[in-house]
DNA sequence: TTTGGGCTTACAAAAACCTTACATTTGCTA
DNA sequence: TAGCAAATGTAAGGTTTTTGTAAGCCCAAA
């Protein structure tokens, strides 16, 4: 698993179950309060986001809204008392996507995180100003269609998905052309340089970067 | 609200409870058993489904994998008694998009009936324009019988609960000609090409859009 | 027998892909 | 530091693959 989910809880028994029982499926950050968190999100995104309503600087309905502002597809938990359920119905209204009464399984936490990225997944996944449309084969840097070939949109997803670890030829060959290919040829160095043509065309900086004797790596700056 | 849900539910008490609750806010169409809902779900889709996990005649992870098969896309929302809970969880990782255990609040129940709704419009893209009778086997553009064959209905009609969704090739082969079809032909470029055709023939415009190296994919625009 | 759906054949066009060829860069070595 | 070899960048053009579509044949249903 390589999914990042960011938790807004400040509830230090919460924290630390959280940390457990995220071990080794997701990665995670935590955040206290929504102004840390906002700092965060503001620079990179997760692929979802836990949500305690009750915080100590700004209620949760304000971080929901304020979330929905920036980014209306996120999926978002809310996890709130048991007692609290009208808050609960309150947030789903807000555009929230889901919601935990505490206190919850841990089983039923995994499972409803899982159906939740899965949705989302299903459509998009996006890369500071990459964005992948699976539906459509297409890749869009800051909306502007790349207008990608299916091997050169192939190439490019694989170099994202590993975004900021170099990826080695061989593996590029094996992903975008299969096993069994033959041809000793430069063709791999020939649609990267497509690929970098296509991105700068569309106002993309220098992303694709060339590690001698190794491999590519995509790397935003 | 002209949102139209679909509700299979056995227990007497609780579908009077929906009638009520649903008044005036949605359209409802009631179901007791399995068989009666999908002779209804093939003619027409609601707009979301709500499910009782323990009916008489099939079970709901049946139909709720049957519901899959036949559309993935479209929300399903598990209804579970309390001391049944992990049935829930074993839901949502079957493909449903959310669960609400009994008892629940009305005020609760629809407003997770109104965020599922709201996130599968996020992404459904209109059909208008499009309507597909089941029964006759005919699909109309604008009102306009557009006189397919029956391969061509089935292709179009693949194409259009699919829509937005790029369809393998080999997937169209497996729906419309199924699994042992071999002749390794050109068959389905030219029903394509007589559906363009036919489209265009009643005033619709390039729906069908080709994506080179894998399949087609039905777009409005 | 007629009719029409569905399939195959055949050719055309387009797009994607690969190869060649030469230029450039990089890292290493003397 | 100069020189060399290996690796990579990329322009240009040819080749292959994929798709579009017209025309005709076959077969089953009416």
């Amino acid at each position: 698993m390589e999914e990042l989910i960011y938790i807004v809880e400040d509830d230090e028994g919460l924290r630390e179950l959280y940390e457990g029982a995220f071990e080794g499926v997701y990665r995670t950050m935590l955040f206290e309060n929504g102004k840390d968190f906002f700092c965060q999100f503001e620079k990179n995104r997760p692929d979802l986001i836990i949500l305690d309503i009750m915080l100590p600087d700004m209620d949760g309905y304000t971080i929901l809204t304020k979330i929905r502002e920036i980014d209306e597809k996120i999926p978002v938990l809310i996890v709130s008392a048991k007692s609290d359920e009208i808050s609960a119905v309150k947030g789903l209204n807000k555009g929230a996507d889901d919601y935990i009464s505490k206190p919850f399984s841990v089983l039923e936490l995994i499972a409803r995180i899982k159906t939740n990225i899965r949705r989302a997944n299903l459509y998009i996944k996006s890369q500071k100003g990459f964005v992948i449309d699976n539906n459509v084969y297409k890749i869009f840097f800051e909306g502007r269609d790349l207008g990608l070939t299916l091997k050169e949109f192939k190439l490019l997803k694989i170099l994202i998905a590993h975004a900021g670890v170099t990826v080695e030829r061989e593996e590029l060959f094996r992903e975008v052309w299969g096993e069994n290919f033959m041809g000793e040829t430069r063709t791999l160095d020939i649609h990267i340089s497509q690929l970098r043509d296509k991105i700068t065309e569309c106002g993309g900086g220098d992303v694709i970067i060339t590690v001698r004797g190794i491999g590519y790596r995509f790397e935003m700056q």
